[in-house]
DNA sequence: TGATAATATGCGCAACTAATTATATAGTCG
DNA sequence: CGACTATATAATTAGTTGCGCATATTATCA
């Protein structure tokens, strides 16, 4: 069973990229449209430099996409599937910690639904 | 909106548990039926100290329950949703690298379903 | 009680990761 | 071309995390 030693790795990376509330927060922001860094930069309140990395990061993932429009870059959810799973991993912490209810409705509202503009690729 | 902050974190440390590869086969190992420390460590090949120490995480953390018998502890999968997002991630990933096809029969295997014996809490 | 087995834990180390500062690249406008 | 804006990329640092060794704890058995 060695050979599966190596699909371990890769999930575990997968989940890697959403271990982090920078980036979670990143997905929340983008995942219904996508937006320049600076808005995400602004929305964040945090460091570009910061920001940059971590949309790197996710690009090279493949969670994220990236759209190269004159001088700015606009990053967007290429993945519903992530979003997806941060939902569902969403509600069932919402579930989970419901006697405990602080924050139960705030993660429910997290990753809303996209808008279903066009096209979900 | 700083109230969210929290809510991301606690995502945030949910994923986290998942984002090891050697949590992930312990839940590979017992998503089916429950197991004691002993065979686990026996089934990965890794040391007692190690496994114990993500046992330990993964039980604070609430994925995982723990039954202790005589001598040894027993413990199983305590969070139905989590290895459901296990798996989901799996598929997510062999579909995605459905070209580079090498582990993507590999990855349709991992945690494999319950099967079901009296009742999944 | 002492010996042995199963599991957990304190400590130190090495590897990794995120954040910051400064700088580089690339595009736009004058 | 030069100034300016937007984004990316070193390099450094601080904090975190996984691992191994040794040891502690708890239970069984003789």
């Amino acid at each position: 069973m060695e050979k599966l030693d190596h699909a371990f790795d890769v999930v575990a990376a997968y989940f890697s990229v959403l271990s982090e509330p920078t980036r979670l927060r990143i997905m929340h922001a983008i995942c219904e449209e996508e937006k320049t860094v600076s808005q995400i930069v602004q929305e964040l309140g945090a460091t570009q430099t910061n920001i940059s990395r971590h949309l790197n990061l996710m690009h090279r993932s493949g969670v994220l996409a990236r759209r190269k429009e004159g001088n700015q870059v606009h990053y967007r959810a290429a993945d519903a599937a992530m979003v997806d799973i941060c939902r569902s991993v969403c509600s069932r912490i919402a579930a989970q910690i419901d006697e405990k209810k602080p924050l139960r409705g705030d993660l429910l509202r997290l990753m809303p639904q996209p808008k279903r503009k066009k096209r979900a690729a």
